[in-house]
RNA sequence: GCGGGCGUGGCGAAAUUGGCAGACGCGCUAGACUUAGGAUCUAGUUCUUAUGAGUGCAGGUUCAAGUCCUGUCGCCCGCACCA
């Protein structure tokens, strides 16, 4: 950006003054908006003006925006827009008389910080305090309208204290277990990586290779909860964008499990298919290179040496490579072993093959190759029998998938019925045989819960000789992290606190005796989980939060925060709300009441923001440029709040020159306590579009709307106090540094933040005479300026008499005439 | 591959139930004022042969389509061998 030389601004609306002098009362001073917005914010944060009252007799309203991670570069622009929304929707819930929760906090363990303080050795403390401080007064200069007095840290040990109570709630409800497994593992960053974190078999932090690593792993059983989950989605308010999202995660199907007995054995493979009603056409299995039957029926299994040197290669290829070389399906047929197919009572082969996941259903299938394009393939290259049991499709081509249209054929139960009724009745029968039952799964895996790093809340567990896996008591927390000078990961990928000895080394709390810690600690996402309870009561030392609060604050009302969290983190942080309901805690089973998401800023280059790209708006720059009634104006109507939109620093101005209007037109502002007549019913207009489009996160037009309404004030020679205090109080939400100014110099002695937020008045919306356009076989042709009163009748008749319209439909027939009130007529002709 | 969204001037974008396409802003052009500036004010600004044409493209429904339907192209986001 260039700079502005000096402050031109200022310079030149000194000379406008000058020129004006003998027409003002006194000497205005010129809008300078350094000064003018930090007075306003000294004194809004020093008296506590957005400070939320517990148990106000006011109605409450519950505003929340996700809390930033405090990293070194300080605020985002981003950041700005993210927050920007609800600021305003809050200091109008103000205005209209509510008790505003708007809470702020910093999410700030994490791995930048980690690193930063590895490389430069600073402690992590240090720097996320400097951080933080950083962040605040960065949110001050901004004019956010946050009630910094309820501040939370999720590194602050009394806040930790809580996260740790909470998976010891969970692991004491039995929603917490341990297990050998395979983890994505980083070997750059020496972390490991959750399915999301490592998506595309990269590192989300660093972007190299992830790599599969055998691993004891922390797990929260989020499975327990997804059907809970899923349902709770119908009392959250959200686009119906945010809400599949969801749904797509948690990702449920609908199905049943079906037993295929293995030949000459008591045993039988159990399948998952969301297809029951297939299974005539069931000519072969397939499970998994993990399937436990391969150890089992190592005996039988006449090829051993080529299944296992198969296992072999799958075991190398990351899931991800799976999933990459899916176009070229490979396996093998296991021979001495085969099923039976329980209805056609046919011997099927079973083979092994990497493109069934041990980790979904039940790590085997069957394959219906005439009815699934996977089985398809796989069965064509393998030359292996196709049997249509649907009829609709061409087998001979492709499988043929459809479930709409489709009639059973070859399946003697069921044939002639629909898929859904085959679907019905084949479960039925196989309830009744126990060769199967109905079934849900879902795509939704445990929580792998914990990370080998040092700036993340330990996991409060001790291993001891005697007693095994101990939780830490209750009384115990919080297991603080120590202060310590080195915290450098290991390269086996331990945590950096195995090799500090006085953390690790503990007493057993059961037996007394010598034990170990645990000495991983837990994701990011474990802090941003719970906040939101605790904003309610943030310093609470005997509980996460008091429920009396709780039951006071309820629910958030409103939740405001990226598309990326739409999924991790709102599942992560509902699951732990609905636990903490079910044990009592909370009270509310679902914690938010409506979620919005703001589309993300690219760089004016139309790509997304980036130090590397070199397109990374800083808006601490604009805000000493211009001031942040202008930043804030400007990052509001930039476009549609819920839209992607590149940056355009050219446009700043539009939104300066818009305040500067309004800053200048004062002089201008004569005595009266009624709207000047000639703008009263635009005001009214006005005040209804700028409300309703601020409830719809419209604040493109909510803007536009204030503009035009400024641009017909400038017509005028004079404006009354009216006319001016109703645009200052609904511009203050969104600019409230200038309004709050300009409030005060018409010499109110009481803050325009405590005023009362306009209302309209339906009847002077009515307009006595309408502007009517007639259109002649719907082109636009003439316009009309009718009474409002005229009749449909009458308004036809003036439509065609018209000099203009008589020119176009004279000689032609008049088919009909179409009268939309308000609006239109259109005349049809032949 | 599946699911969702988007495609409108030189640019960011507007446009209830289908009803004047381009509100508002940026930029640009011309003029005014002037202490010569990146200030302010006034007028203009989709294209055009001045008749029309025009919302990615091709059809359709309708008195009337940016909006609804069918097909197609392009971009973005999410999920991805999920059985």
């Amino acid at each position: 950006m260039v700079p502005r030389k000096n402050s031109s601004f200022t310079f030149c609306r000194g000379l406008f003054y000058l020129g004006r002098m003998r027409l003002m009362s006194e000497f205005i001073p010129s809008f300078d908006e350094a000064k003018v917005e930090k007075k306003w914010q000294e004194i809004w944060y020093k008296d506590k003006y957005f400070h939320a009252n517990d148990y106000s007799e006011k109605e409450k309203y519950y505003s929340l925006v996700e809390f930033p991670y405090p990293s070194g570069a300080g605020m985002h622009i981003g950041h700005i827009r993210a927050y920007l929304s609800l600021d305003v929707i809050s200091r109008k819930r103000r205005m209209e008389g509510k008790n505003v929760l708007f809470p702020i906090g910093f999410d700030a363990f994490g791995l930048p910080t980690e690193n930063y303080a590895i490389q430069n050795q600073i402690h992590p403390r240090t720097i996320t305090d400097r951080n933080i401080k950083t962040f605040i007064n960065q949110l001050k200069a901004t004019g956010f309208s946050f009630d910094f007095s309820r501040m939370v840290d999720t590194t602050d040990p009394e806040y930790y204290r809580w996260t740790q109570w909470i998976f010891l709630k969970l692991y004491e409800h039995g929603l917490v277990y341990k297990n050998i497994a395979y983890v994505n593992f980083c070997p750059s960053c020496k972390v490991v990586l959750s399915n999301e974190e490592s998506q595309g078999g990269k590192c989300d932090r660093c972007d190299n290779d992830v790599v599969q690593m055998e691993k004891a792993v922390w797990f929260l059983k989020i499975t327990a909860y997804a059907e809970k989950l899923l349902q709770g989605l119908d009392e959250l308010e959200s686009s119906s964008r945010i809400r599949m999202e969801q749904e797509k995660w948690i990702g449920r199907s609908t199905g049943a499990y079906i037993k295929f007995p293995i030949s000459c054995s008591d045993k039988s493979l159990k399948v998952f298919t969301t297809r029951p009603d297939t299974i005539y056409g069931a000519t072969f299995m397939v499970i998994a290179p993990e399937h436990p039957y391969i150890e089992e029926f190592r005996d039988r299994i006449k090829n051993l040496d080529e299944i296992k040197a198969y296992q072999e290669q799958a075991m190398l290829k990351t899931e991800f490579e799976r999933i990459e070389l899916a176009k070229d399906k490979t396996g093998v047929k296991i021979e001495g072993v085969s099923a039976i197919n329980p209805l056609t009572n046919k011997e099927i082969p079973i083979f092994i093959s990497d493109y069934v996941m041990i980790t979904y259903g039940t790590g085997a299938i069957m394959a219906v190759p005439a009815h699934d394009s996977r089985d398809f393939e796989f069965a064509t290259k393998y030359k292996l029998p196709i049997v249509e049991v649907i009829k609709g499709g061409d087998i001979t081509k492709e499988a043929y998938t459809d479930t709409e249209e489709g009639v059973l054929v070859n399946s003697p139960l069921i044939d002639g019925l629909s898929v859904e009724d085959a679907k019905k009745k084949i479960i039925t029968y196989l309830e009744d045989n126990k060769l199967g039952e109905e079934a849900k799964q879902y795509r939704m895996k445990d929580w792998a819960f914990n990370r080998q790093r040092y700036w993340g809340e330990p996991i409060p567990i001790i291993y001891c000789d005697k007693c095994g896996i101990i939780p830490v008591p209750y009384e115990d927390l919080p297991v603080t992290l120590p202060m310590v000078e080195k915290f450098i990961p290991t390269d086996t990928g331990e945590s950096p606190l195995a090799n500090i000895e006085s953390f690790v080394n503990c007493t057993c709390p059961k037996c007394g005796g010598p034990a170990k810690r645990e000495t991983d600690t837990m994701p990011q996402w474990a802090g941003s989980s719970w906040y939101f309870l605790r904003y309610m009561d943030p310093h609470n030392h005997n509980e996460l939060a008091a429920k009396e609060k709780m039951e006071y604050w309820g629910k958030v009302d409103w939740y405001n925060g990226g598309m990326e969290h739409v999924t991790r983190h709102l599942i992560y942080s509902r699951f732990w709300n609905q636990f903490l309901y079910d044990i009592g805690v909370t009270v509310h089973r679902e914690p938010y009441k409506k979620r919005t998401a703001q589309g993300i800023i690219l760089g004016s280059d139309n790509e997304k923001m980036s130090k590397s790209r070199g397109n990374v708006v800083n808006p601490m720059e604009i805000i000493s440029e211009y001031g942040a009634d202008t930043l804030r104006t400007f990052v509001l109507f930039i476009s549609d709040y819920e839209m992607a939109t590149p940056w355009n620093d050219l446009g700043l101005k539009g939104a300066r020159r818009f305040l500067d209007k309004i800053w200048r037109m004062f002089p201008n502002v004569k005595p009266g306590d009624k709207y000047s007549h000639k703008l009263e019913r635009m005001i009214h207009e006005t005040i209804k579009g700028v409300s309703e489009d601020i409830e719809n996160l419209k604040f493109n037009t909510a803007i536009a709307k204030m503009m035009t309404l400024v641009n017909e004030y400038n017509k005028m020679e004079e404006l009354t106090t009216a006319d001016y205090e109703v645009l200052l109080q609904i511009l203050n939400p969104i600019a409230p540094h200038i309004t709050e100014e300009l409030w005060q110099m018409l010499g109110h002695e009481t803050l325009l933040v405590h005023e009362t937020y306009p209302t309209y008045d339906e009847a002077k919306l009515f307009k006595d005479e309408i502007d009517l356009v007639i259109s002649v076989n719907g082109k636009v042709r003439d316009k009309i300026t009718v009474d409002s009163q005229t009749t449909e009748e009458e308004l036809k008749k003036l439509a065609v008499s018209t000099e203009k319209i008589q020119a176009f439909i004279n000689g032609m027939t008049v088919v009909k005439i179409i009268v939309v009130p308000n609006k239109l007529i259109n005349i049809v002709v032949k």
